[in-house]
DNA sequence: CTGCCTGCAAAACTTTTGCAATGCG
DNA sequence: CGCATTGCAAAAGTTTTGCAGGCAG
């Protein structure tokens, strides 16, 4: 998916939801669409005010919850006290190795895993939505150190 | 592990970190290991009131998380605001369904998982402490509704 | 004795909410 | 035009911290 399709997969759930398009909320759909890794909504507000972007604090949750609720963003806890996001469109769907020492966040593709999945909601009767593996440890450079 | 094993586990780590063996961290453990399912800080905290343990607030905070450091037991999040934990002794390691509608909280277990897991912390050099995988989707309950 | 721990309350932080004003549909 | 949405600030909820005793080692 591009950045154009997202923009239009987004109007669309608006419309679908009885949501109105506003200004407010493309723009902050603009501003993720440039963005890179993962954020928290505070981060985000204030990048967003820099910018000269008009969304109050409010607008910024309110939107994020949105996007999420139509598959555009992932949102995540990474064992801190913080939610975070990152674009979840325009590349696969992957998984967090968390290093306890660092901060530094490493994603990583299993296929097996989807499998694994798809198989343990099978047994339980589970209807998938989605999913977040977490590994948390010591990175190879923390282990150097 | 049996619950006085728990607890000379406990004793030892303190003793380890140089930490002291308090009364009220020794109450906090009892009352944990008599505990079943998931709690939170809060909750947690209430219960030991309740039931005369004496104990602050900010001695429950930290001793909880002394227990997740020394393993006793796990901290997860589960979408919403607050940290969840669940004794890890005296069971196998296990993972998580979560009802997105009910917010009833299902068990599993993987070997398939733990496999991968081994083999991506092999792939990126990293040494794995402990891993969280929460599906999240709609219980077989809340599908039949 | 020393200094780690505790209790209490206040502070810090993230997220939500109430209300009046605005503007989308 | 009606009502969802916005902005602002205040509220709510969770977790952390500062400080003055208190007690484990």
């Amino acid at each position: 998916m591009d950045n154009s399709t997202a923009k239009e997969t987004f109007i669309s759930f608006l419309q679908s939801q009885k949501l109105r398009v506003t200004p407010e909320r493309l723009d902050l759909l603009d501003e993720i669409m440039t963005s890179n890794g993962h954020f928290d909504a505070e981060n985000f507000y204030s990048v967003v005010r820099e910018k000269g972007i008009k969304a109050s604090r409010a607008t910024v949750y309110n939107t994020l919850d949105l996007l999420v609720q139509c598959g555009l963003i992932s949102k995540y806890r990474f064992g801190d006290t913080t939610s975070r996001y990152e674009k979840a469109f325009g590349r696969p769907r992957h998984d967090h190795l968390i290093c306890l020492n660092c901060g530094e966040i490493l994603e990583f593709v299993s296929p097996e895993l989807d499998n694994i999945q798809t198989k343990v909601c099978k047994q339980h009767g589970f209807r998938f939505a989605n999913s977040s593996l977490q590994i948390f440890g010591t990175c190879s450079k923390c282990q150097k150190k």
